[in-house]
DNA sequence: TATTAGCACTCCTCTTAGTTGAGTGCTAAC
DNA sequence: GTTAGCACTCAACTAAGAGGAGTGCTAATA
């Protein structure tokens, strides 16, 4: 176990290099004021903490940075709560300041505002969309031959989808069909929409209109195609900021990870609820072995989740991320779960 | 005016410093099979041709670099029109390989083939929403004070927008409600719809529907927003290749930039047809002064356009990219029009 | 025994100087 | 008009040296 004053040389020097950037040396730490011994003291248990594997050397004769020992240990047993100063709490607030509670809207704005606030980059996930449930389901014939399918969920959320008519479909045909979608549809969550028309729909359209076959077919390839939760990104360009991105390579390999859905998607992790903290290589993917990801879920209405993620360098403000992840985690659940519709 | 032979070294010099991206010099020139004359004599041209304007160094024994001016006549004298390679007219094919045309989706496709073919960054503007016409109006009630309104354009597009609903409106209001603003609406394009439910329409429902007022004030405050074309992206991390955008700062001003839609619409010249290249400081803004723009449109049904943009280096590969716009543009405008609907 | 002052040592960083090579402009010869 | 030749320029690279921040170790101190 380590002793209080190594704790205390630990906390020391993650605080000073996430605000430096910089090797803390000795003398350096034997300046702070909580700091009572000598720099000869702080070397010969920075030499300790080394051997344990918290500290590292950049050169022989360098100070000392954390490594992700070291971060980890720091964010596990060393993270005190910290509060947030009003302006901040203010300007979170101000995204709930409209009267219309637009799920997009409100996560599009709170990513600009995490990013800004935490000057790393912000990565939202919207609603699931794949557990909304139907709550109306219509279809527009746009031509002959082609026509938009769209289902209008319990939360608001509009999916559609252009399909290919069978030919010479009537719209008696059209609307009676619509009819028994809808009554056959409604409640039924989008995941599950295609294999109730797979199975069930199809046999009793089948008993009611011509060429159902083709016609169900059509919309099942339509509806195939899931819907993914839109992805929102505050601040992608924040990473230069950080000196430890100042290379090219590192910077593109993330910008470039972050357009990838696939990826992006694995950053998260759903069905976890708190905040979680992967540091460094933590992360699985090679691209992000310099950064730091801190993730959080919010609710929308009783059985939706949404995530929120922080990208920041491994050397990032974990404290203050934590705190504001934690307001907006309450914030966005509370907006949505006091404005949802049954 | 230039004489054949400062043409003939222009020529060579831009060719080769688009290939290379370094300074040529004298000896280099004299390689080349179709040059016949002596590397002092190519000094001298290329003296003269640097008075002209066309030429610079980067330092006072440095080889010849095109200037803005240079690439100017370039681009308007020497560009001979070049054929692309069946490959690459079969990667583009491959973009309306699929049945049914979902617009975004043919465009998201383009994007990504069109940067990856030139190595440079793609932006490929949508339809223009607000010229689609209302081919169906409808609204879906969620709770006792929240509904969608949904607009299906005769393009296949679908709009929507939350609003509130009045106090106490009933079910049969509503679908009054709906059915006179289907009657009004149909025909009507989107960037119309506000004056008209404003001017028109309110007068109409006033008579037939109470708390009309509260109604059509809140819809109109929801297709006020009007919703942008959209906009995608291909290949914006393809700069990072470039040598002369190892500056970060540079490449992050163009990546913010490309975040701005006010400024990436500005990027477009709308209304004019053909391709348009616009070098360096021809563009207006500060942070494109090291890049070229090459935009084109195509045309999405009778009277709508989409347009696209290639964003790359001044010493861009402009032969071939006026090239791939030229194909793009004309299988795209095919692709749109012959499937549109009425 | 734990702490600390002192000191030799390491190694990054910055500066300076020197070398190389690609390229030019100019002059004089062809 | 064209070209060979030559002196000159300057970026890019390399090597050497100075300065400084920081360490580890040893011996003195409380």
């Amino acid at each position: 176990m380590l002793t209080n004053r190594q704790l205390q040389i630990l906390q020391v020097i993650v605080d000073d290099f996430i605000m430096s950037a910089q090797p803390v040396g000795s003398r350096q730490i034997s300046k702070k004021q909580e700091i009572t011994f000598s720099p000869a003291t702080i070397r010969n248990e920075m030499a300790d903490l080394e051997e344990l594997g918290f500290l590292e050397k950049t050169h022989t004769s360098s100070g000392r940075v954390p490594s992700e020992k070291g971060y980890r240990f720091y964010v596990d047993h060393l993270l005190s709560p910290q509060g947030i100063n009003s302006r901040d709490i203010q300007q979170i607030q101000s995204i709930f300041n409209e009267r219309l509670v637009e799920v997009e809207h409100i996560i599009r704005k709170s990513a600009n505002i995490l990013s800004e606030l935490t000057s790393y980059t912000s990565i939202l996930l919207g609603p699931d969309v794949q557990r909304h449930r139907v709550k109306r389901f219509s279809i527009v014939p746009l031509s002959s031959d082609a026509a938009v399918a769209i289902i209008v969920t319990n939360n608001g959320h509009v999916e559609n989808r252009m399909f290919s008519l069978p030919p010479n479909f009537t719209a008696a045909e059209l609307e009676k069909m619509v009819n028994i979608l809808n009554d056959r549809l409604v409640g039924v969550s989008l995941d599950e929409i295609h294999k109730k028309l797979e199975i069930e729909i199809l046999a009793i359209l089948q008993q009611h209109v011509r060429s159902a076959d083709d016609f169900i077919h059509s919309l099942v390839s339509a509806t195939m195609q899931n819907s993914e939760s839109k992805i929102f990104y505050g601040g992608k360009t924040n990473m230069f900021n950080q000196p430890e991105f100042h290379d090219l390579n590192k910077v593109r390999m993330i910008l470039d990870l972050m357009e990838t859905t696939s990826q992006v998607q694995s950053l998260f992790h759903p069905n976890e609820s708190g905040i979680h903290i992967r540091i460094g290589s933590e992360n699985q993917q090679l691209e992000m072995e310099n950064c730091s990801v801190i993730t959080t879920t919010y609710s929308i209405g009783e059985d939706q989740q949404g995530a929120i993620a922080i990208i920041g360098p491994t050397r990032m403000d974990y404290k203050r991320v934590v705190a504001l992840l934690e307001v907006m985690r309450m914030d966005l659940s509370q907006a949505f779960t006091k404005n949802r519709s049954d």
